[in-house]
DNA sequence: TTGTATGCGTTATCAT
DNA sequence: ATGATAACGCATACAA
């Protein structure tokens, strides 16, 4: 900057000025800024973003907290907060908690160390406290997907996962006819697990239908490995016909593979009803039967609520976005 | 940092001192710096990075840059990537290029304002030059994969495609007996793209095959709905029964959809073999035969070689991993 | 409108 | 072994 200051005959400050791009005109000279801009230009000068953040206390940066980066359910999500991230010319830290609460305090430390002025957390197991610390500690804004939050100043965006499962189970019964109807869950301690269990037994409850115990786990983890293993427990002891709901597409997709490795046919024996929509859902066979989030939209309002704030439009208390569903009918149920 | 020199009553020197890891023992009194790390417990102090790095000229943040996040062949890689450099105590930057010229320089530029520590590229288009200019202008370590590099810096991680291609091209002759042999291609601008084609190109010569010009097109972009159109155009101008092979697995499994939309019977009137097998290639019906690539040792490898040089552990000249492949048989050929 | 001077929180050099 | 002190590259309060 020195150097460009001495070719453009001014002071460091003045070029400061003349670059800093939020005080437009007025601070500098029409003809300075010329010459600033002819003297970057001629040295090639690039501002040094790194002391730009200690001096201003703004790192052009932001994290996205997501369970795994191999969760296709995520991709649509982190493209689209990239994609606007660059246009507003902000970098994007990624992180992977693996649905583990360890991680996600882990993630915290690390945010607390290299300070980012947005975080985008999805889904989170912090508590309102803890997240209370992380934005006092470090100043951040920060964005959530789920609506587990009371938090004055977290927006959030939310799908009724709740109701969407409920009328996912009625389906199951009113249009397909099915009366024993299971469930692969994950432990209580995985967010978007206990919503979507909710959703299962209120339906139960209202169809009148009994909830059978071998029907029922929480032993999945969300990974495709887990809905292979956990139905193949399922089939160990009880057996078909019924239809089994499970909490994400990738746990769905590896039950009916475990399904039909078993020998049973899918929709007839088995029947799956997953939940996501994500890209390989419609890829296998058979295609599966799920509630579809919008990710892209969901990505987008994520991304929209937080520069609102970290670029100062927005100050007032916490907002919230609801994003729709809807049951996407394939074959597998 | 005052603060715990306070605390600790000493300087803030020698708190610094205390706390950087690099400079062990011997630096200070082991008394000393008990009561040092006694004040940053009792503070709860952290170390500012954004403060570290503007004086210590490194910043602690390696950038990946794909060519898309949604693609899963990229998953395991920046997986592993990920969570080694996170043991390094490294942050990740990720960028996507979409295998696009534009974007890469657009990425060169971001680094440029944003000094990282060392940069993985998979794939890329920037010549020797222009790589050599990245690295001189931001000092960053750099690692890619592929072997069209040749900079005395850059260490490459590679897999010999063109063989693997050959190979493949020779198996669907003689352990499946394919006379009609394509080609989905990309344009000649994306990397790995012309490696593969020389490699059908090899194999077909070396058979003595004739490459009917229907059957090849260089008109995919490693999409799954590239996949799609491209298939959808060659069965416009010829009639199966023929194999091809599709230059990525993404590639392969539109194609793959697309015979399947058009009422054809894959392997037996169309045989199709992708590359990459990432975990879709299991998952679609019928399951893709494709080149498995090992992206995880891939990850590791390229992370190796990353924090050999960024930790200064090694500083000669490039070096060369190769990562071996494997044609893996499944059902479309 | 421009320049001078100060400090953001560290690391590193130099004395002591 | 420790403590002053000077940068690192920039943004900004204040003075001119």
């Amino acid at each position: 900057m020195y150097d460009v200051a001495r070719v453009a005959g001014v002071s460091q400050s003045t070029v400061s000025r003349a670059l800093s791009s939020h005080s437009i005109s007025a601070l500098v000279d029409e003809d300075t800024r010329q010459r600033v801009f002819d003297a970057v230009k001629q040295l090639n000068y690039r501002p040094n973003r790194t002391a730009r953040s200690l001096r201003s206390q703004q790192t052009d940066l932001i994290a996205v907290l997501i369970a795994d980066i191999s969760n296709s359910f995520y991709h649509p999500i982190v493209r689209t907060v990239q994609d606007v991230a660059d246009v507003h010319g902000y970098d994007v830290l990624i992180a992977n908690s693996d649905h583990s609460y360890n991680k996600e305090k882990h993630f915290c430390e690390s945010i607390l160390r290299r300070p980012v002025d947005g975080i985008i957390m999805i889904p989170y197991h912090l508590s309102d406290d803890e997240i209370d610390q992380l934005i006092t500690l470090t100043g951040a804004q920060i964005v959530v997907l789920g609506d587990h939050i009371h938090h004055p100043l977290v927006d959030y965006v939310w799908v009724d996962d709740e109701q969407a499962t409920y009328e996912g189970i009625i389906w199951l019964n009113e249009a397909r006819g099915h009366q024993r109807i299971g469930f692969i869950g994950v432990p209580e301690s995985m967010p978007p697990g206990p919503r979507r269990w909710h959703g299962y037994k209120r339906a139960m409850e209202d169809l009148g239908l009994p909830i059978e115990q071998d029907l029922v786990s929480f032993n999945g983890d969300f990974s495709l490995e887990s809905g292979q293993r956990v139905l193949g427990e399922i089939l160990s002891s009880t057996k078909p016909p019924f239809a089994v709901f499970a909490c994400n597409d990738l746990t769905a997709i590896g039950a009916s593979a475990q399904a039909k490795k078993m020998g049973y046919t899918i929709p007839q024996d088995i029947a799956i009803l997953g939940f996501d929509d994500i890209r390989e859902a419609a890829l296998v066979t058979p295609s599966l039967t799920t509630i579809a989030q919008r990710p892209k939209e969901i990505g987008e309002k994520l991304t929209e609520l937080l520069f609102d704030r970290i670029e100062n439009r927005v100050t007032g208390p916490a907002r919230q976005v609801q994003v729709e569903y809807e049951i996407v009918i394939r074959e597998s149920a």
